[in-house]
DNA sequence: CGAGATCTGTGTAACGATACACAACAGGTG
DNA sequence: CACCTGTTGTGTATCGTTACACAGATCTCG
């Protein structure tokens, strides 16, 4: 930059200036500026000593307790991001994916970071990646998750929610299930009775599961006669692969609530190919209302993933403030024919 | 970080070796800053003053032309970043996703990203940011898109590939259409015939619109025969809409050769309501082979736009070393239920 | 016509870290 | 015991900007 304002024979000042302000110096100056830069193959102010100086990042970061490639692995996560990425470029900021691969060594790693503030994905309770972030100071919205003191937690109230869709799913059923997204870290595949869960350290998850629960104890059912297909990661093959299980079994179920649309929509599959009729003989829901829940007709919660990208996004960046308590989105239970709603309604 | 050095007893350097290099320093020393740190609520090394000393910054940049949430909408783009997210990850770098939004200004935002590299999504040939990032002299590589004067391109042969997959859509057919990507920034949904084409500026759409022609002509077809519906976006619903009102003109075509699998399922989506038989009177075909594709029996070119991330990402962050000439990567043309394959192979 | 407001240009002092070179010391070795 | 090697700790210079405060020139307006 020395270099440019000698040359265009102007002070430092003037050619940052000329850059971060255009209108702070004379248009003659400016076109000086402009030409010696060119002449001497001056590529604009360096970012990292504009941010070193200016105490901001332009960017805004966005952590994922998962490996990388699950920001665009899972559909879920692609209309969160959708939602962010829209605040990003209307702020003019830009949005850094932190490296993660999933394994513990990932925290130094958020430190390095060039950010003005984080958006954490929904993770475990007990993630050390909270941790690295809350010690960086900068401002973090959680989704959905685990609550950290400070911190505030954008998501709906995912009990209440399972509990409404599960009511619809169950309505009139003896042999419940439910296809779940992972339990922790390590149990990744599995079916298990809903007495044997143990610790369910997701809290979406546990949530959800505690929803689902209380609607099938609700219809007067045991928690040990619901169960449980954990899936090992969001998306219709891994749904489709663990009904086929359930519907294997000596006594399949006659009532599966899914935890997405993807898993949902696998399930549909997995009952197309078994011939087992759908709501008849086999009632279906999903999460999240997608295009392909409306296409697929699935009995869905309606809930807007990019809409609180949005709002995550906006309280990370300081674009708003944070209510009091737990950031609360709207929900609602969407009807449709992969449920028995007729019998459904009766039972009210 | 000379304050904990004065509290811990040591030397600057000291503390910083302490987070940089632990190697470097005795475990002794070591505690006493981690006690030093803790005790001050100092939160680690300075992210921009680190990548300022140091010269890199330790992300990637990733550019479109298009608005930014477009990276999460087109599943297209979502499989690309999924490989380039796979290398920031193993290789602990950060993703940085440039801000944009379509429109002309964003020209200066480049410039501010705190990267070590880009990776530029496919535009027009004229796109200004090609040049804001050529500005920068960091290593860049472009997808599949319009060649720049010492930057190189990762992509297959468009052309080659449209003109077999064209060949299997059309053999047989006397009314060919085609659903397009959009041809520049200005016209984003239209029909016109082949002839009335004028410019087309995104390089892509351009190749594989050229490699269409390619095979109708050499079926004995007439450029001007060929009707070409572009569609605003990549998805299902732009396909279907676009379909629908091909299907419904007075002669309507009996083959549409699409640009992706997402529009291409629009087609067959629009082809069931209007109750065409696919592919009896109507062949189909896509592009990409996604899962979807594959459920739905859709000829399609396989390319791994996954595998053509994990090549620009290696490249930009100088993991590999270009080859001579363009980064061909691979495709083939896999011929399922929706062409009329028998004829075709007839044809031959 | 003079007081005040506005515009334009300048010098200095940080922002917070790390590369490098060197010093001090420990231990191994013939 | 001199010599070499490896380990650990330390100062200094520097990375490339921009905030700030100030000075001079020009403009505005009663």
């Amino acid at each position: 930059m020395a270099q440019v304002a000698r040359a265009a024979g102007v002070s430092v000042m003037t050619v940052s200036y000329a850059y971060s302000r255009p209108d702070r110096v004379s248009p003659e100056a400016a076109a000086k500026v402009r030409a010696a830069a060119a002449e001497l193959g001056y590529p604009g102010p360096h970012p990292a000593a504009r941010s070193l100086r200016r105490g901001r990042a332009g960017s805004l970061g966005f952590v994922l307790g998962e490996r990388l490639t699950y920001a665009f692995d899972d559909p879920q996560a692609a209309r969160f991001l959708a939602g962010v990425a829209e605040v990003c470029a209307a702020e003019a900021v830009g949005l850094t994916l932190v490296p993660t691969t999933g394994e513990g060594s990932d925290v130094a790693r958020v430190v390095d970071a060039a950010v003005d503030g984080f958006v954490i994905w929904t993770t475990t309770d007990d993630d050390p990646v909270l941790d690295a972030v809350a010690a960086t100071g900068l401002p973090a919205v959680i989704l959905a998750g685990p609550r950290r003191a400070g911190l505030p937690v954008v998501g709906i109230d995912d009990r209440a929610a399972a509990a409404a869709i599960a009511a619809a799913a169950f309505a009139g059923a003896r042999r419940p299930a439910v296809l779940s997204f992972p339990l922790d870290r390590e149990r990744h595949r599995q079916l298990v009775r809903g007495r044997e869960l143990g610790r369910v350290a997701f809290p979406v998850t546990r949530h959800r599961w505690q929803g689902f629960v209380d609607a099938w104890t609700s219809l007067g059912g045991a928690v040990g006669e619901l169960r449980i297909a954990v899936c090992p990661q969001n998306g219709a093959a891994h749904g489709e692969a663990l009904s086929r299980e359930l519907l294997a079994c000596e006594q399949p179920p006659d009532a599966i609530a899914a935890m997405s649309d993807e898993l949902a929509i696998g399930a549909l599959r997995a009952a197309e190919q078994a011939a087992v009729a759908v709501p008849a003989a086999l009632a279906i829901t999903g999460w999240d209302d997608s295009d392909a829940a409306a296409a697929a007709g699935l009995t869905t919660v309606a809930q807007s993933l990019r809409a609180q990208g949005v709002r995550c996004a906006q309280l990370a960046l300081g674009k708003a403030s944070a209510t009091k308590g737990d950031d609360r989105a709207a929900w609602r239970v969407i009807h449709r024919r992969s449920t028995r709603r007729s019998a459904s309604a009766r039972e009210r």
